[in-house]
DNA sequence: TGACGGTAGATCGGATCGCGATATAGGTTG
DNA sequence: CAACCTATATCGCGATCCGATCTACCGTCA
């Protein structure tokens, strides 16, 4: 699944998939917006709140609304009837997994880099 | 330090600094180059090589060379005197410093992201 | 020796994306 | 009613990514 991802499906040719680069171009917004919307369905603007409070980053509302619509091609979140003026939208199942497979690529080359910084003072 | 990061100054006027974000746009290559370099100095082809291996990513050289001279121009990296036809790189005390603060932000937004993707399955 | 492929770096053009500015509009509080 | 917060949408600029393309050196294998 997820083929199509981003208009680009070069895997690279050897066993290991690489989430890391299959959201929009290399992750970003898109990371913490569908983060954001693991804890349950949102609207842009609670997004927005959300994200600021979990990664203190302030997303602008050019970002916000067309990487919505980037998500929603794609088929990794759902707009669902809107209530008021709010727009709300649910991460899909084809969202959740894209997420994980994300996040654990992502959190492994911190992990990794936090360890070579640690052990290093990297001579040669 | 690292004031001018990517040509955009605005600090989030907020107490709270936003790591996330730090580099250039929204790390991406950025983040995958200086955990690379965070093993020791490289070259740039050698660069993309432990890249791949270590992230299953593979940066294009137009990339890969427009963020290593960014990320120079940044102080995050300085080159070494070039050996053959090489031009290896060493992460500075400045970009060990930015590193770790972005890694460990990513770090904790993909546990979040984990977190609430276990914990879910999130109703409303 | 000459074709081939891997190493190594650089640059350009096109496409994508992030972001602030701007606009609209309803609600609330003073 | 002014000021501010909620809420969404769109446009244009600039930043960035990326593949293609070029140069160049090296080893090897026919």
């Amino acid at each position: 699944m997820l083929e199509e991802m981003a208009g680009r499906s070069k895997a690279p040719e050897s066993t290991a998939a690489a989430p890391l680069g299959s959201f929009g171009r290399y992750a970003g917004p898109a990371t913490l917006i569908l983060s954001s919307l693991a804890g349950g369905a949102k609207h842009g603007y609670a997004l927005t709140k959300d994200v600021e409070s979990m990664a203190g980053v302030r997303l602008a509302p050019g970002t916000l609304y067309e990487a919505l619509a980037r998500l929603e091609g794609q088929g990794l979140i759902e707009a669902l009837a809107s209530e008021d003026r709010r727009r709300p939208y649910r991460l899909t199942a084809a969202g959740a997994v894209a997420l994980r497979a994300h996040l654990d690529a992502q959190r492994q080359v911190a992990d990794e880099g936090l360890r070579r910084l640690d052990a290093g003072l990297a001579p040669t």
